[in-house]
DNA sequence: CTATGGCACGGATT
DNA sequence: AATCCGTGCCATAG
């Protein structure tokens, strides 16, 4: 299949090991911004900006893939390659390009680099890594979980300062983060609207019957603030409507029914999946961005100037000139991985990413690893932190490819719709187990609560959503 | 008594 | 070695 393109063939140190590695964990974004910090440290790389397919290395005029080489590959093999970091364009098109790539990632670490950005002004420079510090410790749901008396002793500072600097996070904008817990986080979103009468009695709700608010118990409600059923429901319909009980899901949502609504959540892909002629099977086409547009190269000037400069400087240039081609070969490394990761993955997976979640066959990196001969950890680090674009518009990352329950998660969604009268677990599970899928009846009641299905008791009435936004 | 959610254990995965 | 996931058992709510 594919060979790895070390011209050189120098023994691969272990210095080379490492950093490839480190380099493979990073999202593209990420290590768009390294490779930018490698080239203003060090003299000997060099950026052509000129386009050169990296499959081939002809030369490519516009953002285009290189049509020679897309073209020599055939139908029975996935096409992969590379393109350079701009040539992506979101779906929902004619969107500004550059806001998009301001617009942060959606890993943890990038939330906190979008709130830090806003915090800015408002922050005193001694609480800085404070905020920082708390922002990475908050959940995948935005809660902030730790106590702030543990993290004043931890960080060293005033209880006070920790607590005013949790509140300036939490009024910027995925409104409510580093709450508590849900009711806070909805307490604090409340407090942010303009005051009028559903506000108020939303609070009061929220404050006094949370409980009973997440078990739709609204006569309950009603009856104890001596209100009437529709007031009751308006109001919850308000809360639903403005109120995300979850400020982070906002960032890293499913992206299936939020992505439409709120076109900030959109970023950079990694990888992008597409289809050129959609109806036929197999045309599927994988771009994987190069941190960088045009291509990384050692200076050649600066090779030429080295060999004519007197010894003592030389030995400088020397480690400069190491390091670059040494940084370079990394990068290759890993996109080398990446393309037969991408490569396998999608052979495997094309039916999951036509038709659908149902399709996705378990797959373990172990598998993976084997097939292509890398080790386990190796894959593991590619599949970290990428975010891959599907033909269908869906932004998903890279390791949902190995969510071993996913189809069976997706075939209980169904399920759920299509019933007439709300079905047990054990229904549910016995369905399952006479289609050939034999599943604990445990287990499908840990599949409902991922996919925020209730339970069979409180399905009477109709479905939920929960996007969020005023 | 039944359906669910919590806790925790063991085995697989990373 | 650390983490995740499926599952069994048990307490609890309805």
């Amino acid at each position: 299949m594919f060979q790895i393109q070390d011209q050189s063939m120098r023994p691969l140190t272990t210095a080379h090991l490492a950093q490839t590695m480190s380099l493979l964990n990073l999202s593209n974004t990420e290590l768009h911004e390294k490779v930018i910090s490698e080239l203003a440290s060090n003299p000997a790389l060099e950026l052509v900006e000129e386009r050169v397919c990296p499959t081939c290395g002809r030369k490519l005029a516009g953002a285009a893939a290189c049509p020679a080489c897309s073209s020599k590959h055939t139908d029975d093999e996935p096409i992969v390659f590379m393109s350079p970091r701009d040539s992506y364009q979101p779906r929902s098109s004619g969107g500004d390009l550059e806001d998009l790539y301001d617009v942060e990632p959606t890993a943890p670490e990038n939330l906190a680099a979008h709130v830090l950005q806003q915090l800015a002004s408002d922050l005193k420079e001694e609480d800085r890594h404070l905020a920082y510090y708390i922002l990475s410790s908050l959940d995948d749901d935005g809660f902030l979980t730790d106590e702030p008396v543990f993290i004043a002793r931890t960080t060293r500072r005033p209880l006070s300062s920790v607590q005013e600097v949790i509140r300036l996070i939490s009024c910027v904008d995925p409104p409510g983060l580093a709450a508590s817990g849900p009711r806070d986080a909805l307490l604090i979103q409340l407090g942010m609207l303009p005051a009028c009468e559903s506000r108020d009695l939303a609070e009061a709700i929220i404050r006094s019957f949370f409980k009973e608010l997440g078990r739709r118990e609204y006569e309950k409600i009603a009856a104890s603030l001596d209100t009437s059923m529709p007031h009751i429901r308006r109001v919850v319909t308000f809360i639903q409507e403005n109120l995300n009980p979850y400020p982070a899901r906002a960032f890293w949502g499913s992206g299936r029914q939020r992505s439409s609504s709120d076109p900030n959540v959109f970023h950079a892909p990694d990888i992008l999946i597409k289809q050129n002629r959609s109806g036929e099977d197999n045309p599927l086409v994988v771009e994987i961005f190069a941190p960088v547009s045009g291509w990384l190269r050692v200076n050649p000037l600066f090779r030429t100037a080295m060999s004519s400069r007197d010894e003592n400087t030389s030995e400088a240039w020397n480690k400069h000139l190491e390091k670059a081609s040494l940084f370079i070969k990394c990068i290759q490394q890993r996109n080398n991985t990446m393309r037969r990761l991408m490569m396998t993955l999608v052979r495997t997976q094309q039916p999951f990413i036509l038709h659908g979640d149902r399709h996705l066959k378990p797959i373990t990196r172990a598998r993976i690893a084997e097939e292509i001969g890398v080790h386990e950890s190796t894959i593991s680090r590619a599949v970290a932190n990428k975010s891959v674009a599907l033909p269908d518009g869906r932004m998903i990352p890279l390791s949902r490819f190995f969510d071993r329950s996913l189809s069976v998660r997706d075939r209980i969604k169904e399920i759920v719709s299509e019933e007439t009268k709300p079905l047990t677990d054990e229904c549910i599970a016995d369905i399952l187990s006479e289609e050939g899928i034999e599943v604990a009846r445990r287990t499908v009641a840990k599949y409902r609560t991922i996919e925020g299905i209730l339970p069979a008791r409180l399905r009477h009435q109709k479905k939920t959503k929960m996007p969020m936004k005023a």
